[in-house]
DNA sequence: GAGTATACGGAGTCGTGACTTCGGATAGTG
DNA sequence: CACTATCCGAAGTCACGACTCCGTATACTC
């Protein structure tokens, strides 16, 4: 927890209100400029879209390497409620399928998010990393329900199928990708996945 | 073509011999800098390890931009050549399945070339977008070839398949893959474009 | 409504990286 | 081996973006 957030500070009086609406302001806003312009947007441009002083937005985050963080800690939990909201589905292999299809059509123009993010689920121990963790973590969850259901095979693990995820959301990211062209992309990872019949023993020879 | 290259220069003396040593040394050393670092790593860098001062850098290729160009167009006529010596392959299907592993292998640590230039298929209209545009008609020709062979299911076209490459070759080059794990995701897709069944039928339903 | 802690905004500073300038070196020619 | 066109490197300039300072404004307390 490295941002102060609207934490009451040690008795002294709660942070003003201002504060706090300018504080989310910014973070929207952030999440805005960093979607289309990639980690390299600049700060001022937040904060002239946020109608707030660039010391304002320091303030409330003490690097932009803070700002872009709080972004993706928020981002990252949203994903993860919503796929947990689909544990008990009761198909389990739609839900899996459907969340797969969302979280990459989500991805479309949010360059930073599927970009430096999913990147980041790796390489650092911040917020981030934690919030990156617990999506992996859920998206892995509603693979093995989708695998008990018998959506998908067995022979899948979660490191494939996330690499595919974040694989398929950064291209989806970047531009240049017609929905439908994203669909039938989307169709055979699916087909890949599908239990129906192995496919595999005929590469391995 | 925007590099000056070695050209004879209008009759005058043809261009030293030092002059195009270093220029070729400064392409090489550029391709290995930004596939290290990205599109974002510093020309002084390049210059630097290729043992030249960064006017050297600047004669030789007029901006930075130009260099990440001439190292894109370099590294794609070289892929695109690698495709069309397999068109004449006997085992069209194995060709078209290698290549796609090869090329996805090879992005692996090259940032650059799989986020700059992949990306760059068509958002310019300069060199690297030409050279762009020839890797993907001969890895189009390939999967044309699998799929007379039989190889690949009829029903797939070339830009979802393209966008599959590029994806996973994007997730290949930024690390934190392990080469199991990106051959296992590899394995998926190309279980997904065997044409062994069509699980197509079962999620239009 | 006065007082004060809190927060704000704009004008800085500072570092970095793309690109230029220019005096000095060096390859090629005779 | 001299001569010159070509090429080179180090020390600049310049713009941009992250981050700071400080006088001012405003939200809350009483």
């Amino acid at each position: 927890m490295s941002t102060p957030g609207n934490r009451d500070m040690g008795g002294k009086r709660p942070q003003r209100a201002d504060a706090r609406t300018n504080r989310e302001r910014i973070l929207n806003v952030a999440e805005e400029v960093f979607g289309k312009g990639g980690q390299s947007a600049s700060t001022e441009e937040v904060a002239r879209l946020a109608n707030v002083g660039i010391a304002t937005v320091f303030r409330h985050f003490p690097t932009k390497a803070a700002l872009l963080e709080a972004v993706l800690v928020q981002r990252f939990d949203r994903l993860r409620e919503q796929a947990e909201t689909l544990f008990p589905a009761p198909d389990p292999g739609a839900a899996f399928f459907d969340f797969f299809s969302h979280l990459v059509a989500d991805a479309a123009g949010k360059i930073a998010i599927a970009e430096a993010l999913f990147e980041a689920g790796g390489d650092n121990g911040g917020d981030a990393a934690q919030a990156s963790d617990g999506l992996r973590r859920a998206v892995g969850a509603l693979l093995q329900h989708a695998q008990r259901a018998g959506a998908v095979r067995d022979d899948v693990e979660l490191p494939e199928v996330y690499a595919l995820l974040v694989a398929t959301s950064r291209a989806s990211a970047h531009a240049h990708l017609e929905e439908a062209v994203r669909d039938r992309m989307l169709t055979i990872i699916f087909d890949g996945l599908s239990p129906l019949r192995s496919a595999r023993a005929q590469l391995k020879t």
